[in-house]
Order: C-alpha cells, then structure tokens, then sequence
RNA sequence: GGCCCGUUCGUCUAGGGGUUAGGACGCCAGGUUUUCAUCCUGGUAACAGGGGUUCGAUUCCCCUACGGGCUACCA
C-alpha cells in the first residue's frame, strides 16, 4: 500500500444509522486505524426528497457513542470538504458534462411518465425494461435525436438527465477484497442515471468523484453496492482515475425469518437495532447496552480473528483486524449473543463505575434516599453485580437491600414456612437483639452458635430467614444482607414478617 | 423474471484433500452453594443434494436446490 490509506463511511441522512450501517462504519475505521490511515465521514444528501432532519446529528452522535472517531467530516474539515454532499453541489455537473464531452455519457429527455409507462408494459409482459444498447436509440436522447434537436431542448431549459452510455459487449473483469474476481457482461448493465434534471448527481456520480477528490484508497460498504461496482469501475476509467480497492462486506440478516436485518425488525422481535433512541424505536444506549458490548458483537458478525478468542476491546480489534477474514456470507443476528457480551462487559466494571449509573435508578424508585449513600450502593452492587446483564436488572436483584419485601413468595411461604417457623424466628429476633457488632461475621456466628444450641437445622433457619429479608428466596450471602441493612432493619423485618405470614 | 454473490451444529464461526470436524451463544444435565444467580464439569447438535477429479473429498470442479443482494432522476 504506497498511499496513506484513507477511507469513508458515506452515509445517507434519510433517517437513523442502524447496526448495519454502525458494523459497516466500525470495519472502515478498523481498517484505517490497523494501517495508520484515516477515517472520513462523510454525508450522501444528494436525494431532497428523502432528506431527514436530524438523521446527520443522529449518525455523528451514534459514532461518538460507539466510540468510533472519524479524522475529517462536516464538523472536522481537514482540507478535502465540504463533506457534505449538498454543498459540493457545484462540483458535479462539470464532471458529468464531461463524460458527455468525451461520449461516455450522454443527455436524455424521457419523463418519468413515459419511462414508467414502459416498466409498466414489460413488466406485465414478463420482461423487464432495461434502458441500454438495446433501446436507447428508441428513446428520448441525444444519441437518437437530431443535433440541431437536442441543442434546442437544452437552450429551451427542458429537463433532462445525464446518463453514463454502458458499452455493448464488452467483459469486465473486477475485483473485491472479500469476494475476489467477477466478470461482468456489459450487455447485462443499463445507462444509469449520473445527473439529475434537479441538478443533483445521483449517488453514483457523487460517490466516485468525491472518492476520488477526497483521495480515498479504499471503498469498504454493503454488499448491497455490488451490483454498482461495474458501473462505478468504468466509471473511474471513463474519468482516467485510478479506481481504489473495493471490499464488500456481508449483509446483517433478521434473527429470524427472510431478509436483511430491517428497521422494523427491532419492534416486532424487541431488541434494539439502533444505537441511540430515535423516536419511537428504543436504541442500545438507552436499553443499558454499553458500547463496549455492541462494538465486540459487531465485530464478530461477518468476521472473525481466526482464533479461539471472543472478547475485543476497540484496540485489540485495529490490532486484529483484516478484511482478508471478512466472510462471504451473510450473518444472522444474534440478540441473545449480545446480552451475553453486555454481561460480560458489566462485570469487568467496578462496583463504583456501576454505583454511578446505577445511582439515577434508586434514586427513582427511593426518593428520599440520601444521596451521599453512594458508598452502600457500591457495596450492594459489589454483591449482587455478578448476576446482571444490565445496569437496570441491579434493582430487580438487589431492591431488598433499599426496601423492605412488601410481599412474600407464597411458593416459597408454602414450601419453608412451617407450623413452628414463626415461633422460631422470634427467638431468633431476641438473640440477634443480643448481637452487638452487626457484621456479616458476627451475626453468622450468633445464628450458628443459636442454631446448634437449638437443636434446628441450620437450613430449616436460614430459608425463612432469607423469606422474611429478601422476599423470595434469591440473592447473595444472607449474613452480608443483613449486616449491610443493619441490625435495626433485619429486626423489624423478622418482627413484620411474624406478624404478616399467617 | 434477469444479473451478481453466497451455503460447516438452531445462531455466530474455526478448519480444510486423510481430523474423534474445534470454539462461542443458546438449550439440557451434574457439581459447588443456606436460596437464586455466578462459577466449574459434561452433554445435545453441522459440512444442502447430486455428479465428477482423486487411492481418498466436508475441503477442488460442474449442476441442482436453497438463501441473499440488485434490478429508480434512492442511497
């Protein structure tokens, strides 16, 4: 690679970036950073119609969230903007006039009523309408009018389109990273549409002439460019540029069912397929996945080290990284898989990073809870953290540490709570009122020395202990809840639960 | 329909002419635990089908099937 490599994540602002587009992004920065290049991000808005207000803050926002920093883009010029497509709009149409110059492209007049008319037609015919070699000289153009004709329909301002003239069989012979060689008949290729009577390029013309002002060395996007890429090769040869290295990445498919992985899909089967919140649709951020977790998914959907190892932080990615290890094929999406790396990502957060997050969440349901006890948080998290997937299932797993049981598990009454139990545990209560130091150590002796003066079973003690403290029978070390409580609270919790349970 | 791309456990995947086809998620079972979970151990489960090539094919080639993408003055 003689070049500084440079490379772009081009998206289109018609509405939020989903995962595809962030895993898309994610490879291109990988690739970038694994070879000391640069990662420019850079916004499509060549389609009004289809413009989204929001959609380009949403994608920088989604980026930064991910953790994923681009070099150059609409708020980081470094030399080769505007980056916005919209604004580069005076570039383009002396490039497609020169196509037109040197008859690798041409003008065309057919509305869109009569070029849908004859999609409708053969379509009903069971043929497709292709416009190429073998109709363009029945249509509107400057192949099949006369001179004269064509000079007055653009002197008159009539509309028109510019369209890339597709040559007649002729074989191209193009090349993918991932997929490696593929021959393509020109014949099969149609006159695609380069300029627009709005006087807007379509993406295809945008694409390569920005791609090649801006330098970039490689094309990594969708695998849904494919079809484009012939076009897009004659298109760099037509303008005599070096074409850059093109990689198409594999699709992201629905969990279940047909078809790539949709907008909609995320509603319908509830999980999140974007990263931030937009409208109605729930994003990671907000459903308590942590970046971390939603980079190393990615990561390894379509792609793969090679070795036995799971877990990558960003570095060990741009470190690992190769798009000679991207798949072919498409991969189906695995939300349980992500759960399993947001777990993994939460336990190797410490107890007061978590506290932090966790804190907003009580502070929710207990109001009046003093805010300094960010300390009791963290020790409660310290107990209970290993059982959770998200920051948001530390209430439902430790709320007894905040609030005493308003109900009791009536399977769990069933089973544990006998004839006997609550005269039991009111001598219990009496000789913890005894217990001076309420550690988890010296309460755990003080039961156990009670318990073997009793002539009990430490179990029959202990399943309706931890009733009447926790609720149900869940969560950690009973002698560390109650001493984290403190003795107070674990005597009015016995003495409500005497009075309550029968 | 046409064109292009693909196909290893349910899912993500390793592998690659001779392997007991490996790992991970999920699921199941056992162990640990005063409970639940964690954790540990084990188990379940795959080379789409048919032809070649070859001493030998899951691996190479062809066909079929299936899956995916594209087929706009959208990107």
């Amino acid at each position: 690679m003689p070049d500084k490599v440079r490379v772009r994540f081009a998206p289109s602002p018609t509405g939020p970036l989903h995962i595809g587009g962030v895993r898309t992004a994610l490879f291109n920065f990988l690739f970038a950073k694994k070879h000391g290049g640069d990662f420019i991000l850079r916004i499509e808005d060549t389609d009004q119609h289809r413009y989204v207000e929001g959609a380009e803050q949403y994608i920088i926002d989604a980026l930064h969230w991910c953790g994923i920093p681009y070099d150059e883009g609409p708020d980081k010029e470094k030399g080769f903007g505007p980056y916005r497509q919209s604004e580069r709009k005076h570039l383009y149409k002396e490039f497609a006039l020169e196509l037109v110059k040197k008859g690798k492209a041409y003008y065309a007049f057919d509305t869109n009523a009569q070029l849908d008319f004859y999609r409708k037609d053969h379509e009903t015919r069971g043929k497709t309408f292709i416009y190429n070699w073998h109709n363009r000289l029945k249509l509107v153009n400057s192949l099949s009018l006369a001179p004269g004709e064509v000079t007055r329909r653009l002197e008159e301002n009539n509309d028109y389109v510019i369209r890339f003239l597709s040559p007649q069989d002729e074989k191209l012979f193009l090349k993918d990273i991932i997929r490696g060689d593929i021959e393509i008949d020109t014949n099969q290729l149609d006159d695609k549409v380069l300029f627009k009577s709005d006087g807007m390029p379509t993406y295809h013309l945008a694409n390569i002439v920005d791609d090649h002002l801006m330098q970039i060395t490689h094309v990594i996007r969708g695998e849904e460019w494919l079809p484009s890429l012939a076009l897009h090769q004659q298109l760099y040869d037509a303008f005599g540029w070096t074409a850059p290295e093109f990689a198409h990445l594999p699709l992201i498919l629905k969990p279940t069912g047909n078809g790539k992985l949709s907008k909609r899909d995320g509603e319908k089967l509830g999980f999140p397929v974007f990263p931030l919140s937009w409208k109605q649709s729930i994003g990671y951020r907000e459903t308590g996945y942590f970046p971390e977790a939603v980079i190393n998914f990615l990561a390894l959907l379509g792609w793969n080290p090679g070795t036995e190892q799971e877990f990558f932080r960003l570095d060990d990615l741009i470190q690992a990284f190769s798009l000679e290890r991207v798949h072919k094929s498409g991969a189906r999406f695995d939300p349980e898989k992500t759960k399993w790396y947001n777990q993994h990502y939460l336990q190797q957060k410490s107890s007061a990073e978590l506290a932090i997050l966790f804190m907003p969440i009580v502070l929710g349901k207990v109001p009046s809870l003093d805010r300094k006890k960010i300390s009791y948080i963290e020790t409660v998290i310290s107990l209970i953290k290993e059982r959770a997937t998200f920051v948001s299932d530390l209430w439902e797993l430790g709320d007894y540490f905040f609030l005493a049981p308003k109900a009791y598990n009536t399977a769990d009454i069933k089973k544990h709570w006998k004839q006997d139990t609550s005269e039991i545990m009111k001598r219990l209560a009496n000789s913890l009122e005894g217990c001076d130091n309420f550690t988890s150590e010296n309460v755990e002796n003080v039961v156990k020395d009670w318990v073997a003066k009793q002539d009990l079973s430490f179990g029959k003690v202990m399943a309706p202990l931890r009733l009447i403290i926790v609720g149900e029978m869940k969560g950690p070390h009973l002698f560390d809840i109650m001493a984290l409580i403190g003795k107070e609270e674990t005597l009015t919790r016995i003495q409500t639960a005497i009075v309550s349970i029968r």
